[in-house]
DNA sequence: GAGTGGTCTAGACCACCGT
DNA sequence: CGGTGGTCTAGACCACTCC
């Protein structure tokens, strides 16, 4: 059981407690915010910031003047919105991870990456080919770009480390992205490195990632098999 | 200039015009919360709220200890995640939406279907096959599913209203999806429905729309024609 | 050590829901 | 009408960052 160490996160994990364990089933109704600081000895405004967190999260729903109720379904954990990982996205639907590096280099961006990195036209960034692959087989086929400025202290071979622990490890953690999902055909070159049919369906995602201040820090282009694990999409209005 | 009743809306919006019209710029600091709550001549709490709701939209950033900074890029607004109107996504991208219902029936649920919108087999559901139009030019086709027990007050014929108010008219309005998106190839049928030639990528969303208490009240099966509009998701760690 | 956001309290009044 | 969540206050102490 997660324990917490401030009292948030206590009412928290014990609500969800509740939860889980089936005291409280979907559709029925929380006692009321009052009873709830008694039973766990904190304020009332304590108590709102959790159940708030439980109401984000899409466990609980809040109906003004009348109670809190338990909702049927959480929230999808491993969908595209909710993490940044594909690695985990992998291992989720119960495969082994795995990648291969192609090529990497250091060339002078394009424009539309100069407009995409906030660079000045022309300026050095550094491309890394790759292969995804889920129990062996290639599901992924990307092409990532960093600024060459984030990654002064980085040794022109070390790409092979995850990008998002060496971007983190430079001081620009990504936290957010804005990715756009095109459905493509396989040209000649993509079939063979995926080991898909020329003509099969591939999902195209352009991406940008974002550090925690909102600076871009990589663009990344990518081919995706269709099939082996899901692009899943949480929405709300 | 948008203004709220609430003051906690005051200082929201107060505070997102400082930001809309430069008067913050990205990456700046904010005056701390102490400040802010003499500006605005309200509680620390209320401040905390406000500045809460913009950190939640990606405006701000805080950082324990030092600030709380403008980031530079506000989350989308139109994206997958962030709405459920396609009608909108239309809109945004400078077109005229436009819908054309094709046929509906009501026959009984498949197996799937029981499961996704959790029926017993074999119950009655509604099914209504649609096109949607961007400027006149079809760009999506879709088959929805509503279980018959919702729609008992309403007359057969009558699915030709958005279907998300029809919902919310009968006391079931769409809150959160999930959905799936694959790449797939245009066959004969779709090719003609969607004016694309056979062979031509297409977006498959398979999407489950649920009720603010999570209830499933819909199953759609969706096909988007490509390079219309935009297809995008909003990601974070 | 000074300044910042993070947590928490006890109490008040309001807005809405249902009987 | 009573009960519920929604908003708000004034003040306190803690945890963290940065000089």
């Amino acid at each position: 059981m997660p324990v917490g160490n401030s009292r948030l996160e206590q009412v928290r994990d014990g609500l969800l407690t509740d939860l889980l364990e089936g005291a409280a089933p979907a559709g029925s109704k929380l006692p009321n915010e009052q009873l709830l600081a008694e039973r766990f000895q904190v304020s009332r405004a304590t108590v709102r910031e959790a159940v708030g967190a439980l109401v984000e999260g899409g466990y609980l729903v809040r109906r003004h003047g009348s109670g809190t109720y338990v909702t049927s379904l959480p929230t999808r954990q491993h969908a595209l919105d909710a993490t940044l990982s594909y690695t985990r996205m992998i291992r989720e639907a119960g495969m082994r991870p795995g990648l291969r590096v192609l090529s990497q280099q250091t060339r002078p961006a394009t424009e539309e990456e100069s407009a995409e990195l906030n660079l000045s036209p022309g300026e050095a960034l550094r491309e890394v080919e790759r292969i995804r692959t889920a129990d062996d087989r290639p599901v992924v086929y990307s092409l990532d770009r960093i600024s060459e400025v984030l990654l002064t202290d980085v040794p022109a071979p070390a790409l092979t480390t995850p990008l998002y622990e060496l971007l983190a490890s430079v001081g620009s953690p990504v936290r957010t992205a804005t990715a756009v999902l095109t459905p493509v055909i396989a040209n000649a070159r993509l079939a063979k490195l995926l080991g898909v049919s020329r003509g099969a369906p591939l999902q195209r995602i352009e991406e940008t990632d974002y550090s925690e201040v909102g600076a871009p820090v990589m663009r990344s282009s990518e081919w995706h098999v269709p099939g082996i694990f899901e692009l899943r999409v949480n929405r709300r209005s």
